[in-house]
DNA sequence: GTTAGCACTCAAAGGTTGTGAGTGCTAAAA
DNA sequence: TTTTAGCACTCACAACCTTTGAGTGCTAAC
């Protein structure tokens, strides 16, 4: 494979470029017209034709102008130096929704997914944060019905989680209460495994109930990602691209069987830092279902408390500038959010706590 | 406005049946072939002519079959005697998923949305069950960093509540532990307006504190359905109504905007009885973006605990016969579930509970 | 009241043609 | 050697026309 000509490297991106604008194949007269290459149209076609050689362009067929490959995307968006900074006036008026919101937690997801499919006018995925291994900070036991108890677990990051079991006999509430308490105080501040291998010097029910401390904590410990958040879907069916249902249907069903973007998200938070932005040009060969399809996507969070992902869902037909930039601030804000309210890696004793 | 004689109910209740399947208008040659009625097409031609008049048919053109109106449907739909019952395989079948999920309270909405799509081949909607008026179940104040305090709430019906806030000055745990304690046991199982009248004999931080509760519990009150859970969305894209993404795109944005569902939800819940199923066609002229569409709509739950819909959003065409029974099976089983797992009433003090 | 017959309508499907944007190739110009 | 003008060629797309057939309403006979 040959290195390309700078020449040739201005033509793709300008291919590119016209390509995302106009959404149709781009060919050489409109070319040389609309940006004043010192060039005539005939030298620009054999360029063109180099370019699709080396498998950057392709025509859609033999008298269409030419469309960029996987291959000229992935080139374009790594030639991306200019990004188009999100204007100070934005960034302000989306910092101060989401200080309004700073209080509930649970709508942080929600508000930057809506923000987010506004700036970039794609679909935008969230994932609420999620602690790598969860810290006990508190559990709580309530009875309801008969033997049935509800149990609140809360986790580092400020993460819920509830379940009702069946105890074997009914139990009163202040001993349920007291139960938690001690749970409460001995496990607080740990890891999973550290629970697991102190499960001594308790009754019959304390363990009980602990086990289902542990069992819980190991079922958010196996979970990558958190809850899924989408917005901003009918912008991307607004595409030409999707004038046909059966292409529509595709990319919602990626969205709707929320596997595949959870093993996204999973390899997202495994492998990527906070703050780098990645593309995920066509599905990258591995998604068959995403081939017509962008993603960008970026780590947010803090280690040591909890991490998530932002990402945008457009048409590989994308305006790429923006949308890397929209998502870049937006997991910085978010990052941000997660720092400064959510810290508790460790939580000391309260008698040991220098105030 | 006459009465239909019977034939012409006949009439127009093979017309709907007949266009429900074929998904185009229907003439009468079809009709008399397919169902033996002992008439020839003229007749029923006539009869036709009678129901156009009468606003229960409509021609899309002069030279095509019929198609029944909002009114046909409405009258086919009120006519539905013999629904199809889910059959027994089926429901022990989902009786045994659920029985596997009993334990994840957060679960049952997202399980029932995604049985209910596979079952109706359409578009499911439910809320999680969410009280009328909140009782306090128990609440917990848990420092984060600095003059942070993450606020948990348990709510009757299962709900949880969180929420972040500052305090004027930082606050060691322990304290905050007491508080929650003294609170839980001042105010548990009271609504919200009992513990905002009795906000006294209390220091200025547990009043502050206590505010906080007030405040969460309002805006809980304040919401009348839960979160909306969705699944089979894409089903609904693969009926041939929705070839043009236009439509598809006005189906979608109905339920991105969460405002109209959470309107029609909370009609829903004030006014309906759990256990019947209402069928709104056409979104019954108040709601044009619904036009296309026909929703079916259940409340489930159970009195004095929690309430929520369950429901499915399809084409006007839809089987409502086999969607009527799914949607009021599930609306059992989920009203079932409720009773049997978050009975919490009254929280009668632990000493005076009769086991 | 019901039906056969008939003229009429009109959307949808299929066929034909023209248009124009775009190409590749070749030979001349730079 | 590189660039460009010129030209013949290709092919999707839109516009137009025609055919087809399902379906109608009306009238007159049963």
């Amino acid at each position: 494979m040959e290195e390309l000509t700078e020449r040739q490297k201005v033509i793709l991106t300008l291919v590119t470029h016209e390509h995302i604008n106009s959404a149709s194949p781009v060919g050489s007269k409109v070319l040389v017209e609309k940006f004043n290459i010192g060039l005539s149209p005939a030298t620009v076609r054999n360029e063109m034709s180099f370019l699709t050689d080396q498998g950057y362009l392709r025509q859609p067929h033999t008298s269409a102008g030419r469309v960029p490959t996987e291959k000229g995307y992935r080139f374009f968006v790594g030639r991306l130096v200019r990004e188009r900074e999100v204007p100070l006036s934005s960034r302000r008026r989306i910092s101060h929704q989401f200080f309004q919101m700073r209080n509930e937690v649970e709508q942080w997801a929600r508000l930057a997914a809506s923000i987010l499919a506004d700036q970039s006018k794609a679909a935008s995925l969230i994932t609420a944060p999620h602690p790598e291994h969860a810290l006990l900070k508190h559990v709580e036991f309530i009875s309801t019905v008969g033997r049935q108890v509800l149990m609140v677990l809360v986790l580092s990051g400020g993460e819920l989680r509830q379940r009702i079991q069946s105890l074997s006999e009914p139990i009163y509430q202040e001993r349920l209460s007291n139960i938690g308490t001690f749970l409460t105080k001995r496990f607080q501040g740990n890891e999973t495994w550290r629970i697991k291998n102190n499960l001594i010097d308790m009754d019959e029910l304390e363990l009980e109930l602990a086990g289902w401390v542990v069992d819980e904590m190991e079922r958010a410990d196996s979970m990558i990602s958190g809850e899924i958040f989408f917005d901003g879907i009918t912008n991307v069916l607004a595409e030409p691209e999707f004038n046909d249902t059966e292409d529509a249907r595709k990319a919602l069903r990626v969205l709707e069987e929320r596997t595949m973007l959870h093993d996204l998200f999973a390899k997202t938070i495994m492998n990527g830092e906070e703050g780098t932005v990645q593309v995920l040009i066509g599905g990258e060969g591995a998604w068959e279902d995403l081939r017509q399809y962008s993603i960008v996507l970026s780590k947010y969070g803090a280690p040591g408390i909890a991490f998530g992902t932002v990402g945008v869902l457009g048409p590989m037909r994308m305006a790429y500038g923006k949308t890397i930039s929209a998502v870049r601030f937006m997991s910085g804000l978010l990052s941000d959010l997660v720092s400064q309210s959510l810290y508790d890696d460790k939580i000391i004793p309260s008698s040991e706590v220098d105030l």
